[in-house]
RNA sequence: GCGGGCGUCGCCAAGUGGUUAAGGCAGCGGCUUGUGGCGCCGCUAUUCGGGGGUUCGAAUCCCCUCGCUCGCCCCA
């Protein structure tokens, strides 16, 4: 028989990995319950329509990266490829806004159709949270705050915030046409899929990461001279609230970012030591997408954060999680051993106590030597004649020298172990 | 979707056209029918990701395919 492999871009977490995982999830749960911000859980699939006008059909992720399917009642399925369209139309749909503005987090798997490579699979994993109905810039500075805290409690280094305004839809309007007409002028000297994108999408252009096309950028119209008076201000106070947080951050206007829901606050953290797949964090404002998925108009903010590349920064400071070890070890062999050590064994976990059983039946020399590389503290040797007998062995594996042990019964054992 | 690198036992890894495909780790068994960290001995790939071809002969050369990996694109 041919064996079985997993899908391409679907990786399996073995126990050496997920202690590092749990690790992490801890760590975010712990930042949130501070934040005073609860979970929110939805369905890993969605309606293919809420992504097509969430994410914008102009966009790589909708374009070219679902995983969309008809499902057995013809209805147009996708795998969610990120979270916030997921969280906002949950709120809608039950109502939620309507108490007044709301933050949530969530942590799940995500799916993109796209080549993998290092930090990047095709079932990846986001930690992310939204705030739905904050209006004012302080918001972007507490959320923004608990990127930044969650990734610094995690102890990495070489983090950098990059942050750029958008500004609000009419400001985004002017600055299209203005980017459009320059650009169309000098269209010759513009790479292939930044040609493209001057029908699609052209403010995507602008983090082109082509180097003759950045070159030619350098003197094109800029999106922060074309934000109306009040951006310009909103975007000031949120610098302002940074820098009062001692938090530090790049301007960086060229950051525009792929999901076309963003207004005025976008922001990227990115890592010196991840490779070409750099950002672990990303996020910014969206005060139109809740309008545009049928809600009230109501303004929020919010970011993901990527777990396989927190993974793999994380794994880099953090040499070895050690695998949990038992307390106690249990070596037995004789039919009337093998059930008392059953016994035994369920009766020490009842008392909180992390214990393993040997089950192999194999010769006490090789059990003893199991018990020892499996870093358990304690073995309870149990044998047929000395069981009849109400007799069992402790002994200390960390002892210094091989020692025989001492012997007690079942009662003492268990007064030893509550 | 496009490029580069790679694919020999659970893991690491030698072998690069010629009789039985090194070795290490792990695993299993024994020395020790019932007692741990050491040691010693033995066992564990008719087969080199899969398929096809070249050849008297291939893990070694060619083609296809699958997978991994790095990068482009894009994003977390």
């Amino acid at each position: 028989m041919e064996r079985l492999q997993g899908l391409r871009g679907m990786v399996d977490l073995l126990p050496q990995q997920t202690a590092l995982w749990q690790k992490i999830e801890n760590t975010a749960r712990h930042h949130f319950k501070r934040a005073a911000i609860p979970e929110v859980r939805t369905p890993l699939l969605e309606n293919t329509e809420l992504f097509l006008r969430g994410i914008g059909e102009s966009t790589d992720v909708v374009g070219k990266e679902m995983y969309s399917f008809l499902d057995r009642g013809n209805r147009n399925c996708t795998l969610r490829p990120e979270g916030t369209a997921s969280v906002v139309r949950a709120a809608i749909q039950h109502g939620l806004l309507t108490q007044g503005p709301q933050k949530f987090w969530y942590a799940g798997p995500m799916f993109r159709y796209e080549r993998p490579q290092a930090g990047r699979q095709r079932q990846f994993h986001q930690i992310g949270i939204e705030a739905l109905g904050f209006k004012d810039s302080r918001s972007d500075v507490e959320v923004i705050s608990i990127a930044w805290d969650l990734l610094r409690d995690l102890g990495l280094k070489g983090l950098t915030l990059e942050i750029n305004s958008l500004g609000d839809l009419a400001d985004r309007l002017r600055f299209r046409k203005d980017l459009i007409s320059w650009l169309e002028e000098r269209r010759g000297n513009l790479d292939a899929s930044s040609q493209d994108r001057l029908k699609s999408n052209p403010l995507r252009i602008l983090d082109s990461k082509n180097p003759s096309t950045q070159e030619l950028l350098k003197d094109a119209p800029s999106l922060s001279d074309a934000l109306g008076e009040e951006s310009k201000t909103r975007f000031e106070q949120v610098k302002e609230g940074l820098q009062n947080l001692k938090i530090p951050f790049k301007l960086n206007p060229l950051l525009v970012r792929g999901l076309d829901y963003y207004t005025h606050t976008a922001f990227e953290i990115t890592s010196n030591q991840l490779g070409a797949q750099a950002t672990i964090c990303g996020g910014g404002r969206y005060d139109g997408l809740i309008e545009q998925l049928g809600g009230t108009a109501t303004p929020a903010i919010g970011w993901a954060l990527g777990m396989e590349r927190l993974v793999l920064l994380t794994s880099k400071i953090e040499p070895e999680i050690k695998k949990s070890e038992a307390d106690v070890y249990i070596v037995n062999r004789g039919a009337k051993a093998e059930s008392i050590a059953l016994f035994i064994t369920r009766s020490l976990r009842l008392k909180n106590r992390i214990v393993e059983l040997d089950s192999s039946g194999s010769a006490f020399s090789k059990q003893l030597k199991r018990a020892d590389k499996s870093g358990a503290r304690w073995a309870i040797i149990i044998g047929d004649s000395e069981a009849e007998k109400d007799q069992f062995i402790l002994k200390d594996l960390r002892s210094e020298k091989v020692s025989s042990g001492e012997t007690l019964s079942m009662k003492t054992l268990f007064q030893r172990f509550s």
